[in-house]
DNA sequence: AGGCTGATTCGACTTCCATCAAGACAGGAC
DNA sequence: GTCCTGTCTTGATGGAAGTCGAATCAGCCT
């Protein structure tokens, strides 16, 4: 290993929350499937769409993208599960929102300082 | 479809940026491989370590996981890959370091106004 | 009840991903 | 040059993820 060029602190200011406090293995068991519900191109804009208003029908989001309903179904599933969003059924439709603590750690962890 | 309650602008400020500008097919194709970089536990703490300091050597991240060398270097890898990080070859050890435009536009995605 | 529409779940398929072991490559020390 | 150490690449494999179509469920409406 070489000599470390010691510089601990000194980088807390530089980048971002991310570099503020290190990640705890905890931590990132609890942030990465988060990231990982936004890694994907269709869940990014679904989630875009979602935080766009309070709330948002899911017979809004699916003709906004060319694939099926049962496909539709899984990718919102997924940002649920991811606790991004919430959800609930009021007669026939159902609606969406997001969840902005859910937001707010993954922003703190990115922001610049 | 039901009847939209049209609150259309009043929403950018209730959540983040993912609100403020709707994300498009460009900027998801674009910005959700990041996330999915950081949607992994072990990248995700690989990237809190190499922001935590100006550079980091694959020799130090190595021996903070439980992982053969070939499956830290593959984790290296898709970082990179992502734009989340670089690295350089300086002798025998290899550095990298964070790429903070990139974390700049996720958190810029994220966060609270 | 029966039928209709919206949303979810299920089964199957394909592709992608995390991991390891083993090999290849780079650079320093001898 | 030959070793040795650090890093990356390759090949293989088990499991997860995205997608569809079909079936199912939920809630209106007549």
């Amino acid at each position: 290993m070489p000599v470390l060029e010691s510089t601990p602190q000194s980088a807390a200011v530089t980048c971002c929350g991310l570099a503020a406090t290190p990640v705890t293995e905890d931590d990132a068991a609890r942030l990465a499937p988060m990231f990982k519900a936004l890694g994907d191109p269709v869940r990014l804009r679904m989630a875009s769409m979602i935080a766009a208003r309070p709330e948002v029908c899911v017979c809004e989001i699916t003709p906004a993208f060319d694939l099926s309903s049962g496909t539709i179904s899984h990718h919102l599933k997924t940002l649920r599960e991811a606790g991004l969003v919430d959800s609930e059924r009021r007669g026939t439709y159902v609606y969406y929102w997001i969840n902005p603590e859910a937001i707010g750690a993954l922003s703190a962890l990115l922001a610049v300082e």
